[in-house]
DNA sequence: GTCAGATCGTTACGAATCGTAACGATTCAC
DNA sequence: GTGAATCGTTACGATTCGTAACGATCTGAC
């Protein structure tokens, strides 16, 4: 089902489209592609994109309290908890209670974690590869230049990205 | 929170990154943030994102069937049917009963819907320049061209793209 | 001509997910 | 020392989506 179009006249004929798709449409519907793509490969290390997303941020920020990194996210930090929870039982994510202030829990990740992280490195090479199989490595330059250009005119917070759904 | 990542070694520390994200992390972040500013956009309209695909199949391919349409859309065609009541209670899309099988609803959009479709296309256009303010009008092109390859040898259907979320 | 099987749209139901709001525990301001 | 504020957690409600059954209609074999 369509989500985000934005495309252009549709081109109801099979004739010459004038513009064609909007670059808006374009990105959201690869987008969307990447996501489920991604999703699919981090599945076979038991893992879903939140939770992905979250050991990720940990790892790059160790010792924040849920809190801050609810903020950081842009989640409820009620959507933390399982999610912390479900990283905790598995062991790639532990709580240490703060002496100074009991309220908090700081999260750190675990040797365990790390190593995992190090496979989803990995396979976030091998997706964004597979991805971009049709350009070369000047295009594929060029493409994360004027991605990344849009994204900070956008004012994309670099790493997190605003939430899609479940896996 | 996050969902499609594949984001590089995140920069732990603010250091220098080396490649920096990659393409396919970008990309599904433009992408939800296209989608969900494009659904800010057509909500001034009373209209979803999934409202607006259905609407923009209609008047592509007229008199399709509902289950015709729901394999193009990659959809279960449970969930056509609550679309298309929607639409045809605000009269932009009608079913009409095939004669020569009555199991069949063809699915035509109607003048009003023709006239929001229009809308939808202004509304498609700004959406797409805003996105875009980044860039001039060659990397523009550019990037559209680039990512019109990528969608190509992905194999993604044009105008049709995977299911984000509901609104 | 009729009967079984297939197809289309619809409805009913169950499962999953998410956000808001309340709840204890703890800390800080005064 | 007392009240307000903060943190993590839990409970709950609302929403959404897909699978599976259901009636209506068509097709084909006999």
């Amino acid at each position: 089902m369509e989500t985000a179009d934005g495309a252009a006249p549709a081109t109801p004929r099979g004739a010459a489209p004038g513009p064609g798709p909007g670059s808006a449409f374009l990105l959201s519907q690869l987008g969307a592609h990447a996501a489920m793509a991604f999703a699919d490969r981090i599945g076979a290390l038991d893992l879903t994109p939140p939770q992905t997303g979250l050991l990720r941020a940990v790892a790059a920020a160790p010792g924040q309290s849920q809190q801050a990194l609810a903020t950081m996210l842009g989640t409820p930090p009620s959507r933390l908890v399982a999610l912390v929870d479900q990283l905790g039982e598995r062991g790639l994510v532990e709580r240490r209670r703060n002496p100074a202030d009991r309220r908090l829990h700081a999260l750190h990740i675990t040797s365990a974690g790390e190593k995992l992280l190090r496979r989803i490195a990995d396979v976030g090479r091998e997706h964004d590869d597979a991805l971009c199989a049709a350009l070369d490595d000047g295009e594929r330059a060029t493409l994360r230049a004027l991605l990344q250009r849009i994204a900070d005119e956008q004012g994309l917070t670099p790493g997190v990205h605003p939430g899609y759904r479940k896996v």
